[in-house]
DNA sequence: ACTGGCACTCTGGATGACGGAGTGCCAAGA
DNA sequence: TCTTGGCACTCCGTCATCCAGAGTGCCAGT
């Protein structure tokens, strides 16, 4: 705030247009293009004393003596805070964005359908966490009795999904202890979030006869930790080929991007830091992880109801259309939010 | 064969070390560096009057005049079937590539690790196929009420894959018959390859009373359908990254590639099109997808026992070591089989 | 506070010279 | 008949040079 005191209004306004041009053309601006092309009022020479301050200022930079400017990431941020608005989706954009998501048929399909959506509308790299399990609530518990010492675990969530476990029980377990464990497990946990589900079934064991406390026990902490289980959680990328729109920084910056994308950690990592409510973007060097330094992160968390069980975003130059980009990010975030609650 | 009468032995050793030199250096090589390299016994002067026949024959390619030669397609092609042989991995990399897929956990986990190891191994990308169902077993159907017209089926294949279908009943079934019918679905149908299966089960409705036929037809259609459906093979790529290590001819093939490799519909057709046993190598414009015709892509079937499940294979560029790619995908191939077997 | 003018700087592309690597061909030798 | 050394030739990649264009910073004038 204390440095803005010196950004008139004009300046600001300079700083927008440097930022808009730059985006479009992908070369460094100078004065004299932008006061044809932005009707700003004023000649060159003074677009320059503005261009002199904000380079002071730290929020353009020129590549060379002699070249015209371009943002640096602090520019990108003021410009993203202040300069500018998310621009909304048009009105045959959104019906686009239903129709290619209404058709999914699984949430498989929904979370593939999104990526490709979110990778075309940007024509960046999308990236897409699977609506994770520990927000979520437990639809249903199945247990299968394999042979007569293994069961397999099968749990249902709210949100589609499915995940199965083996457990060898220390003991045999009869088909009515089974169904009579079955249905307290269902019946207690049912439609209860994930978070709640131990402390509801801590005292199941002593339901039982002692003889089956062994493999209750077993079923309890199997399911106990298929519930905790954070690194379960999946994320799934697309576009990976809009990487190569840039042959500009290349293939230098190209590299440690596709290796960041293909580390999971990298990239729950990199969407966990988004807040649950409101967008984040994040500008260069703002990402923590090396690799993603040379470019800019768009993410916002989505859920069915007012609740966020995931998050999703795009991946792509610091130089992007960031009005367009968060926009895209926000209407897909929030129509992949409508099909979830509704499914 | 009629034109291999004019390659005498040197002329092929030649062309041997031509392809050995070019994997090696990335540059076109020259009689001079090639006597030097290997001791082919004949002095530069011979070699250039082979590389000429050679040349006319097809098999290699001057980029320019004055420069040394490159393999074309068929020179690979060559190499590949006559000139040389697999490289078997040395026992240092198949324990590792042992202690590397042993600590699997699950299925997902088996082909997540075989796709990193494969890529790590060949510095190339990796692609592997999912087990596909429709040459499995059936281990488990299990049935859920969820309501009571809506029950939940959950399939469970040899390979430790999970299916789950909802399927909404006409009339509303009770849980006696629903124990029924899941009984008599696992007592016919486990163990039983997909494709017997609708044989097998078609005349179950008949065991039903006439009220509960209805439901009966659709749990059995939504299992066909799930064992029938082809489309639910899944491959996963790795190593995007190591594409960008051909600073050479960038952007211009890189790009698709990346496209070609996030289609799933494309690798799948590059994948079935391996033959069941033995693997295959298809060379630049062997590839009927035109994006791919500058790589080369190394394929083979993995399966547990003597039965292949799916494929495995890594693309990479037309100038790759061939024996080297082409054993590491054996050895991968041979333990995936192993423990998938296993498990 | 803005503006026009001016000298200066730097890049990117074009041009041309040059060394090096590699070839093809020929005549001589095994 | 096959191989070899020699030789003239071709072409690429590199480097140095040059030039025009774009852009800047500064200064003096309004």
């Amino acid at each position: 705030m204390l440095e803005e005191r010196k950004l008139d209004d004009r300046k600001l306004a300079v700083l927008r247009a440097i930022v808009q041009d730059y985006v479009g053309t992908e070369e460094p601006v100078g004065s004299k293009a932008l006061v044809e092309r932005h009707n700003l009022g004023v000649s060159p020479a003074t677009v320059r004393n503005d261009m002199a301050t904000l380079e002071d200022e730290g929020y353009i930079h020129q590549p060379h003596t002699s070249a015209g400017r371009v943002p640096t990431d602090k520019g990108y941020r003021l410009f993203v805070d202040r300069l500018t608005e998310v621009k909304p989706m048009s009105g045959a954009e959104r019906r686009a964005i239903g129709s290619f998501l209404d058709h999914a048929v699984d949430l498989d399909d929904v979370v593939a359908r999104t990526v490709r959506l979110l990778a075309q509308l940007t024509r960046q790299v999308a990236v897409v966490q699977y609506p994770s399990l520990s927000r979520s609530t437990v639809r249903h518990v199945e247990l299968v009795a394999l042979t007569p010492t293994r069961v397999m675990l099968v749990l249902i969530t709210d949100t589609g999904r499915v995940e199965q476990r083996l457990i060898d029980c220390p003991t045999a377990v009869g088909e009515t202890v089974l169904a009579d464990l079955r249905s307290r497990l269902n019946t207690r946990a049912g439609g209860q979030r994930f978070v709640e589900v131990p402390t509801l079934l801590q005292d199941l064991p002593e339901a039982f006869d002692r003889e089956d406390r062994g493999a209750v026990t077993a079923v309890l902490s199997t399911l106990f930790e298929a519930l905790a289980e954070q690194t379960e959680e999946r994320v799934v990328i697309g576009g990976s080929a809009n990487l190569t729109r840039f042959p500009h920084d290349f293939p230098l910056t190209i590299a440690p991007v596709l290796e960041a994308l293909e580390e999971q950690v990298v990239l729950l990592k990199l969407l966990g830091e988004t807040a649950d409510a409101g967008m984040m973007v994040r500008i260069g060097h703002e990402n923590a992880y090396e690799g993603l330094n040379s470019t800019s992160v768009v993410s916002v968390g989505y859920g069915s109801g007012d609740e966020t069980v995931a998050k999703l975003g795009v991946v792509g130059p610091t130089r992007m259309d960031y009005p367009g980009t968060m926009g895209a990010v926000r209407a897909v975030a929030r129509y992949v939010g409508q099909i979830l609650a509704a499914s």
